[in-house]
RNA sequence: GUGAUUGUAGCUCAGUUGGUUAGAGCGCCUGAUUGUGGUUCAGGAGGUCGUGGGUUCGAGACCCAUCUUUCACC
């Protein structure tokens, strides 16, 4: 992997770049479709090139290794080849379950002990396992095993959570470093940065991970339940101590005014299953705010479902249509209403690219900010 | 026509020997959802208990009439 920063604005922290992997460039700053099953929920590999334009999807370790399993995996020669997908993937290393799936989870020293949600088999992750699996799963980038801190969370065991992070971090680079890719294209790992709510562990956090010296570094632990400005206030005392001329990942981030809000901040990688999962409960997000298409007043309102959006759907149904589809629970309703949450989300990233580009990205910014929280 | 049977929220139904403001599930209407368990969670609206009489301090429940549902028999 490769990355060359290309623009930085002098009026914020907001930079663009070119990320080149094996299987192609992506641009920066970028929001990566969330596809945890080796699948982005009810759209086709076709209509996210060429409708939603992604230019790099994720998948999931703990998912993937649960189902279909590695064996299947390594059989198919991949995730690429398994999917039909040979745009880059970045695979999220089951730490965030360890987060999400606590009730079943033991954590120790030497890894995590869960229960699979699937059949309740019992299951180990360590942080040389994770690295084995997305080897197994061939991601052009992976991402280190870490423990994600709930919110809020004491400061002692907020220490005692980034050090045990830091510990498996090590291990991860390794393990990794020691163990070849499987399939003929290169990968890189990224670390993770915890420490919760606390700028002095989250700075030690950044510092360590930079020291790993990858080709990239990742922001895990935030948007779990913080407010926003203290988010944006970790986010902003990170990146000040990350090296410039390597891709930040904030993880799980979010709603389209916190990306722009953190694309104002230096960072230059983003992914959130919001699109995807809110776009099949029926949320919209739209340059004028947000719809929620369940609503009544859509009932018969036989208006595109957005006039301005860039992707087929948004001029060839009507809201009346899609409301009908999703109250019904069709699957049609979840195809429209992801293909256009993440068209929108790929839209606004290239923009903010281009008014990084043009110099205007701060005036752009807090115009954009002001109407992407109305609610429609 | 005769004999049973049924009637409570939009739907399917609970509702104790008669006792405060009649409940549930689903549906509907609003929210929430941030490295996805095709979700999940929270809140809300909605009922002259078929109708009319009666008994009783008090009736969704008991009695009478009437309408209604379903069934059987003539």
């Amino acid at each position: 992997m490769k990355f060359q920063l290309a623009v930085s604005d002098p009026k914020s922290k907001a930079r663009t770049g070119i990320i080149s992997t094996d299987h192609g460039e992506i641009l920066t700053p970028i929001f990566m479709p969330v596809g945890t099953a080796g699948t982005v929920k009810s759209v086709h590999q076709r209509e996210l090139i060429n409708d939603i334009k992604a230019q790099i999807i994720l998948g999931n370790t703990y998912h993937l290794s649960l189902r279909p399993g590695m064996e299947t995996m390594q059989q198919a020669g991949g995730l690429h080849q398994f999917m039909n997908w040979d745009k880059p993937i970045l695979t999220d290393s089951g730490g965030y379950q360890v987060y999400s799936l606590s009730e079943n989870r033991k954590i120790v020293e030497e890894g995590v002990k869960f229960r699979s949600h699937i059949d309740g088999s019992h299951q180990f992750f360590s942080p040389e396992s994770a690295i084995d699996i997305q080897r197994k799963i061939g991601a052009d980038i992976i991402m280190a095993f870490d423990e994600c801190t709930p919110y809020p969370c004491e400061y002692k065991l907020a220490k005692l959570s980034m050090e045990l992070t830091h510990r498996w971090l090590k291990r991860c680079c390794d393990h990794f470093d020691n163990n070849p890719p499987l399939y003929g294209h290169s990968q890189t790992l990224f670390p993770i940065i915890q420490g919760s709510t606390y700028t002095d562990l989250r700075k030690q956090s950044a510092e360590y991970a930079a020291s790993m010296n990858r080709e990239g570094n990742a922001i895990g632990g935030l948007s779990v339940g913080e407010p926003a400005e203290m988010m944006y206030e970790i986010t902003d005392a990170v990146t000040d101590l990350l090296p410039t001329d390597k891709p930040r990942y904030l993880m799980g981030v979010g709603t389209p005014v916190n990306i722009l809000e953190c694309i104002a901040l230096g960072i230059d990688m983003f992914d959130c299953v919001m699109p995807t999962r809110n776009a099949r409960n029926g949320m919209l997000f739209t340059s004028e705010g947000i719809i929620n298409i369940r609503n009544e007043k859509w009932k018969n309102d036989f208006s595109p479902v957005d006039a301005a959006g860039t992707a087929f759907v948004d001029t060839q149904y009507n809201k009346a249509y899609l409301r009908h589809l999703i109250i019904s629970k069709e699957i049609l309703g979840a195809q429209i209403a992801t293909i256009h949450n993440l068209r929108f989300y790929l839209w606004l990233v290239g923009e903010a690219r281009e008014k990084i580009i043009d110099g205007t990205f701060i005036m752009w910014k807090n115009e954009m900010v002001d109407k992407l929280a109305r609610r429609l």
